[in-house]
DNA sequence: CTTGGTGCAAAAGGTTTGCAATCGC
DNA sequence: GCGATTGCAAACCTTTTGCACCAAG
């Protein structure tokens, strides 16, 4: 915990930004709930606790900055929100989402599957791969037995 | 293309709505460039030239009513603005984007790699799929010229 | 008539920006 | 003191909504 605030203290000198009190309470409550893909109003609310006289834009502009810096990344699973969550150093390209389109969580999976369709479709299409994302829209595990027509979540809201 | 015209309105009425001449003016527009995954401007500004006098809440009126109806799909990309793209009868999961960080234009691919993906992740994580998304971020054929250092397109604008 | 559909303008909701005040070298 | 950073409020942009009006059965 404390070494990762320290390694992004880092990571923002090296590009001659500061660690401002209200930088480091945003990056801890992004670290303190690291699985959960907040969103910037979750953010906010939960860096209020303990830094009340944040302001909102502040957050935005520090999600901002870590996102140019490419220590988080921004998702957005199409229900109006952008969210975040921190890049993992090296499994970037092989972790995916669960996206339960009842309740609106957001789970991880973990797995490397696309490796080989990436490098078909860099040749087949002369696509420069950066980047991925992959996601299933689905019933969660928690929600299965209160849905009873799957079908009618589909076209809803959700994109 | 007059047939599927008919098709939709057959869609609409067996759910009691009709094919009014701002709604076809619409659904025409989308047939007309289904490649282009439109935005709900571009239809508005596209439908404007055959029917002037459309007014924008319609287009989204439409464009929501044929969401609902699963006739087309909405999309995001994390660009700010929601994309329509007509649902393939069948080919609905074996179809996959190619988002350009670069120019923003959005080419399909189809395959069905995702079908073994997806009956784990179903087995494993207790999750009833409806749907997902694949999408590539990247720099297209089009662009890769342009494009000095991909790197810095990572964390910006997009989700 | 009566109901569904439309256009317009206003509102909503998330995000960004201008600016004066403030912080930390 | 000076540039970076902040808080606030206003602006922005896309999308939704309220409402009076219109159109077709």
């Amino acid at each position: 915990m404390e070494e990762r605030v320290k390694q992004i203290k880092q990571q923002l000198s090296a590009h001659n930004y500061k660690l401002t009190p209200q930088r480091e309470a945003t990056v801890r409550v992004l670290l303190e709930n690291e699985q959960d893909h907040l969103s910037a109003e979750d953010v906010y609310l939960l860096v209020k606790e303990k830094a009340p006289e944040i302001g909102l834009a502040t957050v935005y502009r520090t999600l901002e900055l870590l996102s140019d810096l490419q220590i988080i990344h921004k998702l957005n699973f199409g229900d109006g929100v952008t969210r975040y969550e921190f890049r993992a150093e090296d499994a970037e390209h092989h972790h995916h989402h669960l996206f339960c389109l009842h309740c609106g969580t957001v789970d991880e999976i973990t797995d490397d599957w696309l490796g080989p369709i990436e490098q078909r479709v860099e040749k087949e299409f002369d696509f420069q791969i950066i980047d991925h994302r992959l996601t299933f829209h689905g019933i969660c595990h928690r929600c299965k037995d209160q849905v009873k027509d799957p079908k009618k979540l589909v076209g809803s809201k959700v994109t």
